[in-house]
DNA sequence: CGTTCATTTGAGCCGACTCAAAATGGGTGG
DNA sequence: CCACCCATTTTGAGTCGGCTCAAATGAACG
């Protein structure tokens, strides 16, 4: 298992001060003022871990905290009437989780890690008292929620456009340059998720995205042997699955 | 034009407070205690009309103020790279406008009028001022904030589960069903929006919407007549559109 | 009453799904 | 280290739903 080392973030020492921590640029303090910063930072339990498979949130459980991922990656889904289901996408290190149970205090979908995983919480609790003193971290919030709508209105508007080659470039589009934000290769990464829960993200099959996967190989624009990806021309990628202004 | 007197919301006359207001009851105010709500209301600008066509924000505008529809209806959209609108949804009264444009303080898509449409304002400045010293605001926005999210998470999912027929069905027992928490009825009401927006909103052509109706109206579900639908079994509408936990 | 736009309906085609089988790779135990 | 086993992924053949293009109908407005 330590062989792979593949996995998405590095494995980092279990307890770092935001101060020191890889993700600083890309994580919630970024955008806050040193004091705010600090105040935030004393609230923050840090370097919880989880093995691959385990869930960080379930449907229906009260929202106790605010979950930042530090490492590894995990896939967020809700189950259907009919018992499939329903991925809604991919946490990668930095970003939170469940953002959507401040509608009513509850989560309504479920996270679990793909690999093994690592992650931050500031209970809820904690995060009203900061949010009554601290102006910036309010904003910060506000944004992060904001920037989750959106990115869930982006996503929603590839679907209903996109057929099935430009979805799949879409998401290695993204994928690759979320990568990128965090210091990782943009053209150089493992996949932590299976080619199912890429399809069931996508709203298709899974033979539809390993076929469309092989075309991309046949045409030059990506490396592809199992998880691992490499993009021989990420512009062409980008080129199907843009589409947005 | 005013022998239409079908759009969405009452004619409300143009100054009412928040206490008189027909949407109290879901409009933001509705859980705020006493105090709160009435500060809030002293930030309120009211009674601004717009006629059908109108635009009410624009991507790339700053977000200057926070929007609440009144009365009427409108559609959410942006504009791809190639010319076509993504529909993003649609407004009724009671609902907040752009709510992405937290994310970075610009709207990042376009809503505007489809019928005559009044609206409430809170500007910005206004709003954080509030934020600071009312904790129960503070938790309102962030739960309408993780509302959009999830409504918009739900609707991803639904368009990458869902057949034409589905999205269809799920389109309009979603519209019937926040009518009726508006008072208006579940079953009779016409469509503020064409088949061809319809369309864009599901990811589908405007020709498989008007089939999608055909069938159900064929089936004894619905009766249809241009823009002006009967609802006659709400179940079977619920039962191909539902399919969420 | 005529014009114009929105909606409905029809015919044919293409892409994605379904079902089925082969291949690949990762992990395990000898 | 190698052979085996299992899950995952790839590939293939055939079907069906939704798209495209085109025409007809219906509704709204001057």
């Amino acid at each position: 298992m330590s062989s792979r080392g593949q996995q998405i973030g590095s494995a980092a020492p279990v307890c770092v001060s935001c101060r020191d921590c890889a993700l600083k640029p890309i994580c919630l303090p970024a955008h806050l003022p040193g004091e705010e910063a600090r105040a935030l930072e004393a609230a923050v339990e840090r370097g919880r871990q989880v093995l691959p498979g385990v869930t960080l949130v379930r449907a229906g459980e009260p929202m106790a905290a605010l979950l930042v991922v530090r490492s590894g990656s995990a896939k967020r889904y809700s189950v259907t009437l009919e018992g499939t289901e329903q991925v809604h996408g991919f946490v990668l290190p930095g970003e939170a989780v469940g953002l959507e149970g401040f509608a009513s205090g509850r989560y309504t979908c479920e996270v679990s890690a793909l690999e093994p995983l690592s992650y931050c919480r500031v209970p809820m609790r904690k995060l009203e008292q900061l949010l009554e003193r601290l102006p910036g971290l309010r904003r910060e919030i506000l944004r992060l929620l904001g920037q989750a709508l959106d990115e869930a209105q982006r996503l929603r508007g590839e679907l209903a456009q996109s057929d099935a080659r430009g979805r799949v470039a879409h998401f290695l589009a993204d994928l690759s340059e979320r990568l990128a934000r965090r210091g990782l290769s943009p053209t150089e990464f493992r996949l932590s998720m299976s080619r199912a829960d890429i399809a069931r993200h996508l709203g298709l099959t899974l033979e539809t995205v390993s076929r469309a996967l092989s075309t991309f190989k046949r045409e030059g624009w990506l490396r592809v042997r199992a998880r691992d990806i490499s993009v021989l021309r990420p512009e062409a990628l980008a080129a199907l699955g843009g589409g947005c202004a």
